[in-house]
DNA sequence: CAAGAAAATTTGGTATACCAGATTCAATTC
DNA sequence: GAATTGAATCTGGTATACCAAATTTTCTTG
């Protein structure tokens, strides 16, 4: 409770379960019942999801409740290419401007994530994998980048499913 | 008065009162002020406040009135860097998917820009110059990348206009 | 029993009231 | 006269009340 503005802290509180699943796509997020359930007003309920919808959680809807997001396969392909090329363009500016010391914790990661990638559980991979992406965007100096990275990151969590997809985003970083 | 939500009208208002310049940088835009002058409520001039801080017109500041967005050069060359991260993008899969009739009318443009380079003024090169770039966003077929695109470009437009003023403010102290 | 209409309820949108932190201005004191 | 402190007020944050559109349910009618 000690960090950040009170939508925020409603906003991660959702965050965290829809991604966590407890909220399964195409579920309706009334802004009513989640304030009462979570003892705020709706006034800040309202600005979370209004969070959630920029970061793509949510989708909101005219005149209905705004219900979990449920990409579809086309749609996720478009986030893909969104991805790399935030991703390209952290991977150039990284490699011209980052220290030996950040080359080499990158690399660290990319090999701990080759390493791990058979056998260990999915999700400890993508922890790895988001650790990874982050540094890189971190290494490239460029903060509004690497915000917008990890915002676009977090979306394509939640499409982990699609996992050909997300093989294919990862080579793509390991390549660079 | 006939489309978009409440909010939604309300942030087209003011973008353009910020974009002709009626709100100079740094103005603190009072959400009671406004919305009295606008003859709404706060809470939908509030969320459209957000909308233009979602866009980067205006800067949320912690416990204090959100002011028109007066970004630093460091910031400009952030944006420029993400600006230039999807229009890489943009136009790799233009190249693998564009129409000819798409081409055509990129390379139209191009061509256009170059020849009027020289002898115009710079707002009109930048009109065409966002138009081209426009269409290269269109024909990559993406349009997730495609919206990105536009947001971004708005914002660079309005960090040209800033330094402009900049520029013209800083003559007129040098002039006295 | 089915179909349609109307009423009640659900839900987001908007307005307003209240609160807490911050700013500002004035008064008092050194 | 300058500085510091305290009170008035200015402003965004939050809560609540009201409204209109939409859904659902129920009652009536064929």
């Amino acid at each position: 409770m000690t960090d950040g503005t009170l939508p925020e802290q409603i906003a991660a509180r959702l965050r965290r379960e829809i991604l966590r699943g407890g909220l399964p796509p195409g579920t309706p997020v009334k802004e009513r019942d989640h304030a009462a359930e979570m003892g705020v007003s709706r006034t800040p309920m309202r600005e979370a999801i209004r969070i959630l919808a920029k970061e793509g959680l949510v989708q909101l809807r005219p005149a209905r409740s705004p219900i979990v997001a449920t990409p579809s396969f086309e749609e996720i392909a478009y986030y893909i290419e969104v991805m790399a090329a935030l991703e390209n363009q952290s991977a150039r500016l990284a490699c011209a401007r980052a220290s030996d010391a950040q080359i080499d914790e990158i690399a660290g990661m990319a090999q701990r994530m080759e390493r791990e990638y058979d056998h260990s559980d999915m999700l400890d991979v993508f922890e790895i994998d988001m650790g990874c992406h982050r540094a890189i965007a971190w290494a490239a100096g460029n903060p509004v980048l690497a915000e917008m990275h990890q915002a676009w990151l977090a979306r394509l969590w939640r499409a982990r499913y699609v996992s050909a997809s997300r093989k294919r985003s990862r080579d793509r970083v390991l390549q660079q």
